[in-house]
DNA sequence: CTATAATTTCACTAATTACTGAAAATTCCG
DNA sequence: CGGAATTTTCAGTAATTAGTGAAATTATAG
């Protein structure tokens, strides 16, 4: 198969993405090809088209099916496994963002409670508990945002977005009127520089 | 330097997960010790905790720079360089976010805007550019959602987190009041199954 | 069940990335 | 300046990660 420069410069781009993302150039490729080819591939077609071992492309597959960043499908009257990516970006978005979370963020949260039940054996351990605890109370509350708003259909989560710091704003302000009246001196110091 | 066997075990679990973050181990190791120790480093106090050498602490360091994460300062009558991480959590965390969106999505952003300019040679290209055009919306959406959301200060920030999908939902009411009064059937077909 | 098409595994090599120690460069004190 | 303290650079090496081809495994059509 013969990639248009278009699909070519995309597919390149995400193979150098690749290490900044942690994923390799292959599996950047690969799911380039994917997600910019409108019928699914088999694994011979990506080998051919991106010019690497048929191997190589398995594994590649393989580590997108443990992200759930695939679709797997046969065709009739053909024994060969044909991929695709799911047609809608938000759907990915979701899946990569769910994924990441389960690897990089869910193993350092287990950590953390595991050393906030620790009691602290000196000062040293006393601060370095003090900045968990807070490192543990930031990830809770934004994964917990997270899979709240993950939950919400594509239109809703659109919306959402658009309305962007809207809700912050308004957020802000009302604070401000509660502090106004008679509350906490030190947050009323922040005016309403962003509004 | 001796760590404590909470601060180690910190330590060691960061610079695990360094891989995963896309930093490597020693980069994630001290700035886990940074973010543990109350008072700043010099580094060779950091190569001494960490057994590494001081070259290596050197580029680490030099790393962390580049990522705005550290806080350089000297002590009256040391020449030395002492380190220190920020001690807002929520500080660290917008650093890391404004800098992983310039280096893992900014440049994806660029070379979709430019592939979005070309006029679609074939079929083929005029379906790549169809889903180079949702991810790009994607992008821009969520990205400039972020830069509103990241410019409230932390209270106001927590408050819109706790929040969770309470407004999403709020908006997906709305929403489907107004298509009820004669809208897009496409979305009324999707119930309130998320409430 | 057999033959063969398709896929995966794995030992090996290639490429990349991380780390070190020595040397160079910089800083800053007198 | 001179020189000691400190930091950085960099070439070489170690460690890790990526990619390949051959062989093993799995799936299925007949």
């Amino acid at each position: 198969m013969n990639l248009t420069p278009l699909v070519q410069s995309f597919v390149l781009h995400f193979g150098e993405m690749g290490s900044r993302w942690g994923i390799n150039r292959t599996v950047g490729q690969i799911y380039a090809l994917l997600i910019a080819t409108e019928r699914p591939l088999n694994a011979d077609e990506i080998a051919d088209a991106l010019a690497l071992s048929r191997s190589n492309v398995s594994m590649g597959l393989k580590e997108l099916s443990s992200w759930s960043l695939v679709r797997l499908q046969h065709l009739p009257g053909d024994r060969r496994e044909y991929f695709s990516a799911p047609d809608d970006v938000w759907a990915i978005f979701r899946t990569l963002a769910e994924e990441r979370r389960k690897r990089e963020v869910d193993p350092t949260l287990t950590m953390l409670r595991d050393a906030l039940l620790a009691a602290p054996g000196n000062e040293a351990d006393r601060f370095a508990q003090e900045r968990m605890r807070a490192m543990h109370e930031l990830i809770e509350l934004v994964t917990g945002w997270f899979t709240d708003v993950q939950r919400l259909d594509e239109p809703t989560l659109k919306q959402l977005m658009k309305l962007g710091a809207t809700v912050g704003k308004f957020l802000e302000f009302k604070e401000k009127l509660t502090l106004g009246a008679g509350g906490n001196r030190k947050r009323a110091a922040h005016p309403a520089s962003e509004l």
